[in-house]
DNA sequence: ATAATAGTGTCTTTCAGACAGTATAGT
DNA sequence: ACTATACTGTCTGAAAGACACTATTAT
């Protein structure tokens, strides 16, 4: 982006203050992209009439260099000179799982300057969603595994203290991960600060559990902003298949916010969202359900 | 934080590793933070009986050297190596307005390979909310000037066009930031862009009015942002000084939101966020309303 | 008295939550 | 026939939107 052609202070065009800019010695942080690949899939079930269940699930790469070695870390890389943010963690997402037309959403930037002992390295994180089917694993560079955990996160405890002036509330969450026999298991602290009239929530690790770098605050704030925004926008359909029924739907939603729904209820909710189809489901021992497909708002 | 003490392929343990680290002769972009500083101020009226209406506005600096010189621009700076993304942001605004408990609230990175034409720089975005009272507003080094200017954004141009399977949806809006006798009005033009069964908004500058960069497209990314949070969250209350009335409390919503609200409506809609004290706005020849006060809810 | 604002009451519509009911395939 | 799911109808209460009404001060 270029802009006026006037001269500066020492008498020099833009393009001769450009040609003369040195970019400077000055120390320079690294900058990463780490992904949040979420996919929902089906447990399969043992009874032969029941539907099966469905879990969240979250690609993680198993760190095989230091520092934190043998963790379990959100796959990501360094931001290449010539790419931007995005164009980065398209690269990333395609690496990882093969997939490219899928949900991607910038989610927030961190930067502590001790989030990674080797260097300052700041990280800008995105949520991607995609539809179980057609995905492909791949094992990247500098990891030598990379496996899907079923998440699971969920208030445990919840303090409120008021003694007169001093008013305190925290809030502990563990948010778990699994696959197979490996269980990580993180807990986090959310503490309500205030100064003066204003207040605000922060977030720290009391134990990351076995995820690597501060990857567990990374997910569980991306958790959180999956449940908020699968309220009030269309994201959830970019996890289904183009035809689903809507106890698909609904289970989608469920284990995402990790609570039951009514039928009836989340029926007329999603009503104009959701264009029927003469396709139906013909599964086990129960009735059939009608396909639906997604229907675009404008 | 520091991890295991396991050894990796190469038979080093974590200290031997950091210690040879190496962080490399990668090129690596600038990182800067943006501030977008707000606040609600009146402006005074010539009617006695009147209430002074209430304007949203930002602070800009204008440059004082290439690129973009003497154009208008968002305060903002380098991150230095030993600060978190959070600590430069309070600096930066610090700096520029001297206050420092604000709210504060981080908005978005940006980080187009050619947002600036001296280098790569990865700009990561804040909103930060300020009563009017009590400011003050310095000019810092490389900006000869810091004024606050009135804004007004605004959709005012929407196209649907649906022939078959080809959709488009098209939108533009202007950003006019006035300053005395200068006027910025920039143009965005907003592009619903459909790949699949996915779609998603794209934003891109039409006119940069005089706003310097890629700012128009960050302003007019944190006016979206403050008009959906003032919805469903408290922020508001950082507009305003400790005790108002209701009728500024709904100015500044108004104000924020483009758009004139019902005011039984509106004082039910914040009843219990607010509370009643025994003070009083005696003004000019109406009749006095009550001062509140915020209700942290807990 | 009047202008301008302060503040309240209530009607309607919409929507979320709860729950009870009917329908229908596969074994 | 039975099981598990598919699908629908309706009651309730809360909240949003619209609008009309009363109250009170300085000039």
């Amino acid at each position: 982006m270029s802009c006026d052609k006037p001269r500066n202070k020492m008498g020099l065009t833009e393009e001769e203050f450009l040609a003369q800019y040195d970019s400077g010695n000055y120390e320079r942080p690294s900058v990463t992209v780490d992904m949040l690949i979420f996919t929902v899939t089906d447990v399969e079930s043992d009874n032969y009439r029941k539907l099966p269940e469905k879990a969240l699930k979250l690609l993680l790469i198993k760190r095989g260099d230091h520092p934190c070695i043998g963790q379990w870390a959100l796959p990501g890389g360094f931001v290449n000179m010539d790419e931007s943010l995005e164009e980065a963690a398209y690269r990333e997402l395609k690496e990882e799982t093969g997939v490219d037309k899928v949900y991607l959403e910038q989610l927030y930037t961190w930067g502590d300057p001790d989030r990674d002992p080797r260097t300052r390295v700041i990280s800008t994180s995105y949520l991607s969603l995609t539809d179980s089917s057609g995905l492909d694993i791949k094992a990247s560079d500098d990891a030598d595994d990379a496996r899907w955990f079923t998440v699971t996160y969920r208030v445990f405890k919840e303090q409120k203290t008021m003694d007169g002036e001093n008013k305190t509330f925290e809030r502990f969450s563990r948010l778990t991960l699994q696959h197979e026999n490996e269980t990580l298991s993180a807990v986090l602290k959310h503490t309500l600060k205030t100064e003066g009239r204003l207040s605000r929530w922060e977030t720290s690790i009391e134990d990351p559990g076995g995820i690597a770098f501060d990857h567990a605050r990374i997910i569980a704030y991306g958790i959180e902003r999956l449940r908020n925004k699968i309220e009030y926008t269309d994201i959830a359909f970019s996890l289904m298949p183009r035809y689903f029924t809507l106890t698909e739907l609904q289970q989608v939603y469920e284990v995402i916010l990790d609570k039951e729904l009514l039928k009836a209820n989340f029926r007329r909710k999603i009503a104009n969202r959701v264009e029927e189809t003469n396709r139906y489901k013909k599964d086990a021992g129960h009735r059939p359900s009608k396909l639906y497909t997604y229907r675009q708002e404008f």
